[in-house]
DNA sequence: GCTGATGATTTGTGATCACATTACTTCGGC
DNA sequence: GCCGAAGTAATGTGATCACAAATCATCAGC
């Protein structure tokens, strides 16, 4: 059994829908609170959750083989990040972003990540080596998975790059709000690799490494920027859709 | 009985210090947990709350009247936001940002308030007249608190200054990251009030009316922009303290 | 065939308890 | 007087239960 995500309209109450099977856990020494959200912020990060679908403490708590106690601290933490919502009357759904909260989102990143950006540009100039490195598997992987018509690890690939980008920045701070932005565009950026194709894109990603190399942070702050744009580009069709 | 809120080093145990007592709540039928969490993220947002000073579940629970699950759930959340730590031993505290940590938040907000405001501005640009007299009162209250030695109502007056404005926006994506940074700065930004008259300060707040009234989106972006780069910099001054 | 009410079920919330871990206090030794 | 160890108290976590509210399914009526 899932998590018991059921879509708005599922067959039957205790029908579970969506996102496969989770494995127990178990392991390591954490906190089980800590291991189920992992575990539910992974599937929303890669929008395998979809949106509008609908979850249940009792589900997701079974599901991970835990009681309803950690469930519930996850969920709501979930919940206080935006990535997940509560009804009125305490029903627990996967967002969908309108339009308007979307272009929101966008407009945040594209004011926070090249920023991000530059910091990682300067604190990484001494040695870029390394993370060059880094970041061209992860495009690697990206295009691979867009190669394999992996919507799912395509969009795992895109945060991914991002995300090795701006750790060099260490900016904990920072790196905290954007994330709580992916999280919240997450489930939708599954449906953008929908329209991939449908549009002439342009490697932001190539430019922003090339920045990176030259020692150029303005350059690469712009990179991400024309990056972010593109993906705004692409998620305001996709909310169309 | 306060809200078990010790400090680093209290006297005992059980000794309670800082923040006065609060009332039991009880009322509304708003759910428990949620009143909790306004009442503590009141607190901090004001400054009332020491920063590095430590809470115990069960004396937020006890100090509310409610049992341990919702104290759990709305310190959780506060959590979530950043606005308490946890250390990894799970003890719960009001986090002292070190210096490069206000930096960022301070980019954050120098990046994402003007847009903010600009956004207002151009939402508003029809009717300002209540939202001017609404700013008016909140910066009537500012110099007031200012006036009377009142370092908790200054900071409440100054951060209901921006709330008044960016809640024209309409964004309430933006608005909700903003108010993560405001949650984050909240304790530290109360020893803000204690440098202020060591330094010559430019009310930007009256600049930013003015740009307002003037239906000027840019200006007040500039107006805003100036504010938060003050405030930095007392900032970066009272966290030496 | 569709809409409306009614009943059973599921849902989140809050409370309470046991437990492992951590922090504190106290007391002994140097 | 200061430091370190042992015993004690306190803390967060997780589980379980009762309950009120809301949802969904079923079915009667038109």
């Amino acid at each position: 059994m899932g998590l018991s995500t059921t879509l708005t309209k599922p067959g039957r109450p205790g029908e579970e829908a969506g996102a496969g099977p989770t494995e127990p856990v178990a392991d390591s020494r954490q906190p089980a609170n800590e291991q189920v959200y992992l575990s539910l912020r992974a599937r929303l990060l890669e929008g395998a959750l979809e949106p509008g679908a609908s979850l249940t403490l009792r589900g997701v708590a079974a599901s991970l083989g835990v009681s309803m106690t950690p469930a519930r601290e996850a969920v709501r933490k979930l919940v206080a990040e935006r990535a997940l919502t509560m009804t009125g009357s305490g029903r627990i759904l996967v967002p969908l972003p309108n339009a308007s909260e979307l272009e929101e989102l966008f407009a945040a990143r594209r004011l926070l990540e090249p920023e991000l950006a530059r910091r990682a540009a300067k604190a990484a100039s001494k040695r870029v080596g390394p993370l060059l490195k880094a970041l061209q598997a992860q495009d690697d992987a990206l295009e691979a998975a867009i190669g394999a018509g992996d919507a799912q690890g395509y969009v795992r690939a895109n945060t991914g790059f991002h995300a090795t980008l701006y750790a060099a920045a260490e900016a904990p701070a920072l790196m905290a709000l954007v994330e709580s932005i992916w999280l919240q565009t997450g489930p939708t950026m599954r449906r953008v690799y929908g329209v991939i194709g449908t549009r002439a894109l342009q490697d932001f990603h190539e430019t922003a490494l090339a920045a990176l190399s030259d020692d150029d942070p303005a350059g690469l702050a712009r990179a991400i920027r024309d990056d972010v744009d593109q993906g705004a580009a692409l998620a305001a069709e996709a909310a169309a859709l």
